[in-house]
DNA sequence: GGGTCTTAG
DNA sequence: CATTCTAAGACCC
């Protein structure tokens, strides 16, 4: 995992904040025309030290002290106060505890946790727009066009407004700036999806606006923490140029840049112009194509939403296994947690995996290897059913493969075993309005919900996608009460949980704009009324009064930014960092002979603005003005009461306005939530749970028709559902 | 469909 | 370099 990666990145920022103050005269931006408008507007959200993050929010103590998140010897991640130390992702803990004796260790080898609030997350975002697309744990991609289409036809107003966050840029001109309304009305949605993200489940995180996957992502980055960065077509070259190498480009690992290294390729500018024929010899045509596309910043591929997991495994790594009675036992543990996994999801697997790391020395180039099975009805039944002889008859199942793998009469040395569930076949379907539809990926024909059938109305290339599209929207049109409707909410600042609740039609914050009364509850209403130079992020999380206050002023002269030149405490000096060598290398035209500070490329509005709010922000808070209740803590390891369930409450989005009155719109605050006695958790769970939809859908695939460059597929065509649900009504559905 | 390789976080 | 603990897709038989 290194899912960290997302963070510090101390060198990786630097290419990308790179912004240099082109002379006035280049020969990009300012008047060129020839750039065509966006088509897509695609939005790439990458929450900030995520495993960190949720430890803090599981046990508010953590905020103050500097602390890691451990798995074995490494630590994956970590807080930012570690990182001030010194500290950095995939260190091993004995460095990190050189550098920084006092750092705090928690342990991170379960990832329950991690996965759950993950989903949150997707599920959050899917509630506004079904285009979702999972990349890891703590990344999403999101097609946002129809979205910004409806914006831009009901409200004129969006015209006139500039950018939310920074803009990368290497000194375009302001004026070109309106020539992207639709990636300006983006940069405001994704402002509104952050501000919701972070209402609602207490996390922060950056986005990326560009046209493509590969853009947004690129760019997201660009200003680390909590923070949001928009990419403009006469800035791609810039951008893709700067990186400091093929291996920077997603999609282009450490096997291919060893490929592309003996062809002499080692900078993106060597891909993008080596022979497309010699490139097709070694990787093949399509491969080829595809990575020098991704070298020139063109990414056609689409965003596939990604519903519920295709497998669902359990591994350990150790230092050595030797005897056929650890493996069992081991395999037992592994199994035990996997079948609750597995349980709960509700889906019936069809197939068993067992894999095995073997000791690096005889087995070579250090790998996997793993055998497979069918896994009969009789056990599957069991196994979706919560009987406990599932278990038994899985270990032995597990043992046979692992003797077809390892000879146990002679002497064997494991380092890793890992157990997998895949062909996950979804049960019985559940009745309409379940959560499952949500995930279900087909039913062709009806796309009436609203938020749906906009999308329907996606003018532009999600032709592919057309029908998960519409899959997903049936979910939402089967949605049919209203668990957010405000008076039911809020009892305790919570609200019914609502899985399904989100993909609810008016979930999507338009579409309440476009015509329905509740427009004035919308998030959107209400940052968009906000003072300008106000982060409504951070807005939102202050007093009531204070509120007010500054609605009140809406001109408040604003503070210089102490972020301004440098950017965060995070990585300040980085991204000012003179050494940029790619830059001289950029492909462009420009005379981006001078780099600049961070600020510079943003356009002077929307950089002061953010400024201001920045320094006001970085201070007070990022993550969460309530954090700091006391909470009783024995050790900064403790934290909540375990329960399994505490996964899916979610929330209402459209309450975020309100949040403030209910410790959190239609939502709870996590903070909160975790700071209320055990007791009280577990009931509000077990009223969540009820009606909390649980899961995805199985979602068997097959396979569609082909694009030509890059995957496409994934939409599955039908599937039933099976969720969570099931197993709370319908006790053993087959 | 089984199994490996690659990529990714 | 992987290291950790996952998850997915491409591509072989």
């Amino acid at each position: 995992m290194d899912m960290d990666v997302e963070d510090v990145d101390e060198d990786e920022t630097n290419w990308h904040s790179i912004c240099v103050q082109t002379s006035q005269h280049t020969s990009v931006d300012c008047s060129n025309d020839d750039v065509p408008p966006p088509k897509r507007v695609i939005l790439h959200f990458d929450m900030d030290c995520f495993y960190a993050q949720v430890e803090m929010i599981r046990n508010p103590a953590l905020r103050n002290v500097p602390f890691g998140v451990q798995q074995k010897y490494i630590i994956v991640t970590c807080n930012y106060l570690a990182r001030d130390l010194g500290v950095t992702k995939m260190m091993l803990v004995s460095e990190a505890k050189e550098k920084c004796p006092q750092l705090l260790l928690v342990k991170g080898e379960d990832l329950t946790h991690y996965r759950e609030m993950s989903h949150k997350v997707t599920e959050l975002l899917m509630s506004y727009c079904p285009l979702v697309e999972r990349l890891g744990f703590d990344e999403n991609f999101m097609d946002i066009t129809a979205m910004v289409d409806r914006r831009m036809e009901q409200s004129s107003e969006s015209a006139g407004c500039l950018y939310e966050g920074h803009v990368y840029s290497h000194g375009t001109c302001p004026a070109k700036v309106m020539d992207n309304p639709r990636l300006a009305v983006g940069s405001h949605i994704a402002a509104e999806l952050r501000a919701a993200i972070h209402s609602n489940l207490g996390l922060t995180g950056c986005a990326g606006i560009a046209t493509s996957k590969l853009l947004a992502k690129l760019v997201s980055g660009t200003f680390k923490p909590n923070q949001q960065t928009t990419l403009l077509p006469e800035s791609v070259q810039y951008l893709v140029g700067s990186l400091s190498g093929v291996h920077k480009i997603p999609g282009v690992g450490f096997q291919t840049a060893k490929k592309l290294q003996a062809l002499g390729i080692v900078s993106v500018q060597d891909l993008q112009h080596f022979p497309l024929a010699a490139l097709v010899r070694d990787f093949g045509a399509s491969p080829a194509q595809r990575i020098q596309n991704l070298a020139l910043g063109i990414d056609d591929t689409s965003v596939t939403p990604t519903g519920p997991p295709q497998s669902l495994s359990n591994e350990d790594s150790f230092k050595k296994m030797s005897s056929t009675n650890e493996v069992c036992q081991k395999v037992e543990d592994l199994l035990s947690t996997l079948l609750d996994r597995m349980h709960k999801d509700g889906r019936q697997p069809l197939t068993f995996r067992l894999t095995i790391r073997r000791h690096p020395e005889a087995n070579k180039w250090f790998s996997r290897e793993s055998k497979q099975c069918p896994i009969s009805k009789h056990i599957g039944q069991k196994i979706t059913s919560g009987n406990g002889d599932a278990l038994n008859q899985l270990v032995a199942l597990a043992m046979k493969l692992f003797h077809k793998m390892v000879d146990t009469s002679k002497a064997f040395h494991l380092t890793l075993l890992n157990v997998c569930f895949s062909n996950l076949q979804a049960s019985a379907a559940v009745s309409k309005g379940s959560i499952a539809s949500f995930f279900r990926h087909q039913s062709p024909e009806k796309a009436s919900s609203k938020c749906q059938g906009d999308l329907g109305l996606l003018p532009n290339r999600l032709d592919q996608s057309g029908s998960h599209v519409e899959g997903k929207m049936q979910g939402l049109t089967g949605q049919e009460e209203s668990p957010w409707r405000p008076d039911a909410r809020c009892s305790l600042g919570i609200h019914p949980p609502s899985y399904s609740a989100q993909p609810s039609p008016e979930a999507s914050l338009e579409e309440g704009s476009r015509g329905g009364p509740e427009d004035t509850m919308t998030t959107t209403s209400v940052i968009t009324l906000l003072p300008p130079n106000v982060d409504p992020d951070i807005f939102r999380l202050l007093p009531v009064d204070i509120q007010k206050e500054l609605l009140e002023k809406a001109n408040v002269p604003s503070t210089r930014g102490h972020q301004t030149g440098g950017s965060s405490a995070s990585d300040p000096g980085e991204t000012v960092n003179p050494s940029h060598h790619n830059l001289s290398k950029t492909p462009v035209s420009l005379a981006h002979n001078a780099p600049c500070k961070p600020n510079d490329s943003i356009t002077s509005t929307a950089k002061d603005r953010k400024e201001t709010v920045k320094g006001f922000n970085r201070q007070t808070d990022t993550p969460s003005t309530y954090r700091e209740r006391d909470v009783p803590v024995a050790s900064v390891q403790v934290s909540l009461p375990d329960h399994p369930e505490e996964e899916r409450w979610c929330t209402d989005l459209r309450s975020l306005s309100q949040s403030a009155d209910c410790g959190f719109p239609g939502n709870v605050d996590p903070t909160v939530f975790s700071e209320l006695p055990p007791e009280v958790q577990r009931e509000l769970l077990s009223e969540w749970r009820q009606q909390r939809p649980v899961l995805k859908i199985p979602s068997s695939s097959k396979k569609l028709s082909k694009s030509p460059l890059t995957r496409e597929r994934k939409a599955p065509e039908k599937s039933r559902q099976a969720n969570n649900l099931l197993n709370y009504f319908k006790p053993s559905s087959d």
